[in-house]
DNA sequence: ACCGTGATTGCATACGGATGCAAAAGCCCT
DNA sequence: AGGGCTTTTGCATCCGTATGCAATCACGGT
């Protein structure tokens, strides 16, 4: 804290001649303080570089306005933009963004007791997820808490925003389909993954509503590049593949031209998913499907701010739609 | 805050009959408490689930144990990497990491206030700065600072802590030049960093010390892959281009071989800085210098402990060495 | 058994603001 | 001018913990 010059309302009012409950007052736009007062207040304020002690004002409040972003995968290329969208999302809404990492794949649960102690009013789980228990934990406490990216497994309570993973996936098939490729194979990531279970059965129920039999499949085990060049490498003679997200493609793609001595997309289609910065560079020019980033962090903030100020409604899984995006790797059919 | 059903040090000091005083001590591994009371009153904290209001504690102790990140720059994949160790490290040295993005090349001053409104002790800025004025001011507070990956500029008392860019630059050079290629061409990043700076002055002072003339200097103006991807196409016939970091270098090699035909590296040599992740992929196969990110952020905590202590002493810039990560873009001679 | 000394413990208060409540001040209308 | 109301304002208190100070305790030495 280092309080050190800081001034503090009490020196401001005293000052002023008033008392320091209209300094506080004049800094809370819901309250009504006589216009004059309140311009006197917020003069001397800026003049002596007041501003309210957000610690202190966290004790009193019972609510600290500040919001844990915890986040697994950070290496992921796709999150980086995401969280950086998400912090000046927060701040604009009037939050901090307090950051926890997450060694991938583990539950997040090992950050609650932390963020409980920040008192932090709410948790963003972008790629991470929480066990039933410790969410229902979480919530009973009055706080926040929304899944980015991941949709809550089973009977777990919260709610989350994600784009519409199967159908995205769903395009993509409906694409290479259409393009007449038929020797497709899905390369799945993390298996214990929404995205990854997501984009699977989008991918399959493609091929059941056209009576087709399911393509092949492939366990990459892991959302990485590596995992991806070898997946690529067992593709065999695939004239389609379809990772199960943008990282894994890359991977997928500069195994199947360096390393399988195959053509793209002459030879093999590619498609990936999340729309990552470098799937747009030359060198890759990768065909996928863009999450809707923008809208998914506003959803999120929005939904946040509604459990804040009460709303008990239950869990809701809000999935906004995917947009294809055709490039080099595989251009779909017109 | 929303104290749900959180445990409060007077209500497990009243059901185990002690004072509110011995449950604070207890949790403090300073004070002298009785071994058992100690052990007492934290296993009936365990079962209880107590742990103190870091916001109360905060408001008392005058140290929020929180340091605020600010990051610029964080679409240049470097960094994720960094934010990731350096939120793990934090955590470790007993801090939360605030988290705060600011438009690339701007000031990190704009950020100030809210960051001394959230009583932040310290700040660790990377990839940004801050003007000479608002770190005096800032440091004036009793509150700590230092840069990461920049240096201070001009007279501004700041702690730094980078890599040792002028040196590691002058190796690229000295491997380009040891290998005979004479048509040198120095990509700059953004003109008004530090890294950029720095690394040009490296490559160089090789051609200084050899008496030779200086290398092409083409200015890319921004540290993107766009950015890296003109400046090649102005590279002519050079036979060894060396960039001011590898995300220049990514987008300079993709234009090198898609778009001006000249084949990487038989034609052209190509370097990078920073070693970031798709360096190493073998559709790039990126020679670069490596930054020791992880002593990096050690010490960069070091030093913030230290001046959180109380150190007085001159801001120091310390610079840690890069070290030559030989690709397939360019073999140094052995 | 008594005193001195250092280790433990409890008491009271401070940190900086928010807020319920009651007093004070305006305001409109008759 | 006076009464009834609505704003404004000040007072007092509380949020949950840390900590200086004084009281209490335990223990060794004589």
């Amino acid at each position: 804290m280092a309080t050190g010059g800081a001034v503090t309302a009490r020196q401001l009012a005293r000052q002023l001649g008033v008392s320091q409950s209209m300094v506080s007052r004049a800094f809370d736009p819901a309250t009504s303080v006589a216009p004059a007062m309140r311009a006197r207040i917020l003069e001397a304020a800026a003049a002596l570089g007041y501003r309210p002690n957000g610690i202190a004002a966290a004790l009193t409040r019972r609510r600290s306005r500040i919001v844990g972003l915890v986040m697994g995968e950070l290496q992921n290329p796709f999150y980086p933009a995401v969280l950086e969208q998400m912090t000046l999302a927060l701040q604009a809404a009037g939050f901090e963004a307090l950051l926890l990492t997450v060694p991938p794949g583990q539950q997040a649960d090992a950050c609650l007791p932390r963020l409980r102690q920040y008192q932090v009013d709410a948790v963003v789980l972008t790629s991470a997820s929480l066990s039933s228990a410790g969410a229902t934990h979480w919530l009973g406490d009055g706080r926040a808490a929304v899944l980015f990216n991941r949709t809550a497994s089973g009977a777990t309570p919260l709610d989350s925003v994600a784009c519409d993973n199967a159908a995205g996936a769903r395009l993509a098939a409906e694409a290479l389909l259409d393009a007449g490729r038929r020797e497709l194979v899905f390369v799945a990531g993390r298996p214990d993954t929404s995205t990854s279970q997501e984009r699977e059965r989008g991918f399959l129920s493609a091929f059941a509503a056209r009576g087709l039999r399911a393509p092949r499949r492939i366990a990459a085990g892991d959302f990485s590049y590596e995992a991806g060049h070898r997946a690529a490498l067992q593709a065999g003679n695939a004239d389609g593949i379809f990772f199960a997200n943008d990282i894994l493609a890359l991977g997928g793609m500069d195994a199947l031209r360096h390393a399988a001595g195959r053509r793209v997309p002459q030879d093999v289609a590619v498609m990936g998913f999340d729309d990552i910065p470098m799937a747009g560079w030359p060198g890759y020019s990768l065909t996928t499907l863009r999450q809707p980033v923008a809208a998914m962090i506003e959803a999120t903030i929005e939904i946040l701010q509604a459990r804040l100020e009460g709303d008990r409604q239950p869990a809701r899984a809000l999935r906004l739609p995917a947009a294809l995006v055709p490039r080099g790797s595989f251009l779909p059919a017109a």
